[in-house]
Formats: structure tokens, sequence, C-alpha cells
DNA sequence: TCTGGGGTCCTAGGACCC
DNA sequence: TCTGGGGTCCTAGGACCC
């Protein structure tokens, strides 16, 4: 059955910033707008944010950059390094803006929140939405987009016909149940918000294209063929809603150093260097966050691209004696961890450390055996 | 020559237990 | 002849997101 029950608990609108890495910039370089603006990865690898411009001249998000660069500069595009100091403040502001509408706040990344909206609001939604753009644009100089559906997958999509539209209004309520199947009808499955490259490339091959085709398969084949995330995203686009807003962040449960090296290496000492180097980075994030690890996982990897050199990817994750986060025992069994995973021959192109099973500093339960080493956790 | 980084969740399979 | 069955926990890998 299909929008014949609505569970009217929520309505959310998905707020989403227009290529916001390149927005950010032009709000302290005003000159560039209506301008070609692009943003680079670390190491300048690669486009991570593309202006309209630059994606109407056809870049690709993720495109290499030593293949466009000259395209660029012959079409007088701005590129940056990316400058995340920058990102990160500019995105508070736009939540701070955002909160003026509504304490109900999910920060979903740092380009996109969910808002929480009441319904018996006197104005319309369409007329909100039209607040949310003007404000957060008035405020911060960012240009935002705005879908509003009473799921977070239709939310999304909401804001996928937005960017999709030929006249540019910058808001989309899909409510009305007629419209949101007429929507459907042409809604690419690999638009949809939970449908990867993977999925996407399955339902192709059972002539599934559209998401309204997609939703009208019964729940159990669904959910044996593919899982319970599709049948979730299958149920919410249907209008029953299977994810709530998160407003308290949750505490994060790893995290990640990783770095491409701009030259391959293949000396072991070298590859020891970045991994010493990248462990204590990462504890350094972990201190920062009050926060202590339980395991360490050291990766290393070759080169891909290249498929005429031979291929070596590997990991381990070795446990800490107890919960830590010093420096000095991260580094040492990180240390250890690339001993295990090492191999002679090979061109190294990108290694990292992983942090996990994190829990807050002031709950450490250390072995009883053990005890932990006060001085090195201060160090 | 030159191709990002940082997360989360689910699942299948193995180990282990009674 | 016929050789159990079910539960839990852990982990690696895959898929997804921005």
């Amino acid at each position: 059955m299909l929008f014949t029950k609505y569970n009217i608990m929520s309505l959310f609108a998905l707020v989403d910033c227009d290529n916001f890495y390149c927005s950010c910039e032009r709000v302290f370089e005003p000159s560039l707008n209506n301008k070609p603006v692009a943003v680079l990865s670390n190491n300048d690898g690669c486009i991570i944010a593309r202006s309209q411009e630059v994606k109407d001249f056809g870049i690709k998000m993720g495109d290499p950059y030593y293949k466009v660069s000259k395209f660029l500069n012959a079409h007088n595009a701005t590129v940056f390094s990316s400058n995340y100091e920058l990102y990160g403040s500019m995105s508070q502001r736009v939540i701070r803006t955002l909160r003026t509408f509504s304490q109900n706040i999910e920060v979903y990344s740092i380009d996109e929140c969910f808002v929480e909206l009441s319904e018996n609001n006197v104005l319309s939604l369409e007329a909100i939405s039209n607040d949310i753009v003007r404000r957060v644009k008035q405020w911060t100089g960012i240009p935002v987009k705005v879908g509003i559906a009473y799921t977070k997958t239709l939310a999304k999509a909401a804001a996928e016909l937005v960017k999709k539209q030929k006249i540019k209004i910058k808001y989309c309520v899909l409510t009305d149940v007629q419209k949101i199947k007429n929507e459907l009808m042409t809604f690419p499955v690999e638009d949809i918000w939970g449908v990867g490259a993977a999925t996407a490339n399955k339902l192709h091959r059972i002539g599934v294209k559209t998401a309204l085709k997609l939703i009208n398969f019964d729940d159990e084949y669904i959910r044996n063929k593919y899982g319970v995330l599709l049948l979730r995203t299958v149920k919410e686009l249907r209008g029953e809603s299977c994810y709530n807003l998160e407003t308290v962040p949750e505490t994060r449960k790893s995290l990640c150093y990783s770095r491409s090296f701009s030259n391959s290496i293949t000396k072991y000492s070298d590859l020891k260097e970045s991994i010493v180097y990248y462990a204590s980075r990462a504890s350094e994030k972990l201190r920062r966050d009050k926060l202590t690890a339980r395991a360490v996982t050291v990766f290393v990897r070759t080169i891909f691209f290249n498929k005429k050199q031979s291929q070596y990817s590997n990991s381990v994750t070795v446990a800490l004696p107890y919960s830590a986060g010093s420096n000095k025992m991260i580094v040492e069994y990180a240390r250890d961890g690339l001993n295990k995973i090492f191999r002679e021959g090979y061109f190294y192109k990108k290694s990292g450390i992983i942090l996990s099973d994190l829990a807050d500093e002031n709950i450490i339960q250390p072995d009883f055996f053990i005890k932990p080493n006060k001085k090195d956790d201060k160090l």
C-alpha cells in the first residue's frame, strides 16, 4: 500500500548549502560570484567542490586536478586549496541562523541540516522555505536550498529536485501524495538517498530505474535481496518515517587519520615515519575530544590506479592493553601493527591510522593487572 | 609525473559455548 | 543405516554518506 497512512509525527526541512566550499570562498571574495570556482582536496589531488559554472563545464566531482587544470585555467576558473577551518566556521554560522527557525535541528554534515518544523505554523511551508533561504543568505552570505517532506528520505529527494529544476526556485515542498507519485515516477534510483552505485547497478539490471518502480516491490523481496537498509529507504519513500531527527550528536565511535603520498613510498623506514606521524595526530584528536581508544588499526595501500604495478592493500587491528589516549602507547602499537603488514617490493601510495572502541576519558576501565601510566597520558 | 579524507552501519562467517 | 542444534560474540569487508 502506498501513501495510505502517514505517520504525521514530524515535518522535515532539509537545508542544503549550494556548492558549500565554493560558496564559502565567495563570501570572502564576492568578485567571484557567477564566475567558475573549484576547491581541491588535500595535496591538491582532485576536485572536491565545484561552482555551478564549473559543473556546467562537465567537470565531475573527484576529477583528478592534473587532468582538468589546463581546461580550468583556460576558462578563467579560480581554484582554491581546501581550507577546512574556514568551512567549519561558516557552517557554524549557518547552523546558528537555522536555530532561529527551530530548536530541533540535526546537523547532518558540514553543509546540511535537518530542521524539524511544526505544522500549525501560520505561514505556509512555501513561505517558511522562502524565509529560510532568504535569512541564511542575508546573515551568512551562503546560498541554500530547502526540501520539505514527512520523511528524511523524501526531504532529501525534494532538495534533489530543487537541484535539477530549470527555473530557479530554491525550495520544494513534497507533502502532497499525488505530487510525490508524479515526482517519483521519473526520479532515478541512483539519486535516492541511501542507494549507492552498487545497489543502483543491481536495480538497473532487473530493470528498475525509477523510485516509483522500486517502492512497488513488496517488503519481503527487498529485505531478502537487498537488506534492511534499502527496505527502510523504500518505506521512507512511501511516506513511512523510519529515521528520527537526531538532535544530539552521537559521540564518535572511531577516528581516522590518513593521507595519500604525493610520491610513492617503497622503504619501510619512510612508511614507518608516516605511521608514527599519523598516530601522533590521531592521538591528538583523541585527547582534544577527551576520549580514549581501545584499539588501533593500521592500513597501507599501493596505488590502485596503476594497473601495471602489483597491488597490495592490508590492514591490521591491534588491541591496546587498556583504554588509553597516550601518544606513546598509540605510536608504539601502531608501529607493531605496521611490522605485521609491511611487505617489501611495493609502491605504497597511502597509509593511515584508525582509532576505535572510543570512550570518554573519565570512564576508562583499566585492566586489573596493568597499571595505566598516568605520566604518559598527561604527556 | 599527477587520482581525497573521514565517518557509520550491516552482514556473513568463524569461533566458541552448552 | 542414522553422527545435534542453537545461541552469542567478534571481525573483516562491503556499502553507504558527505
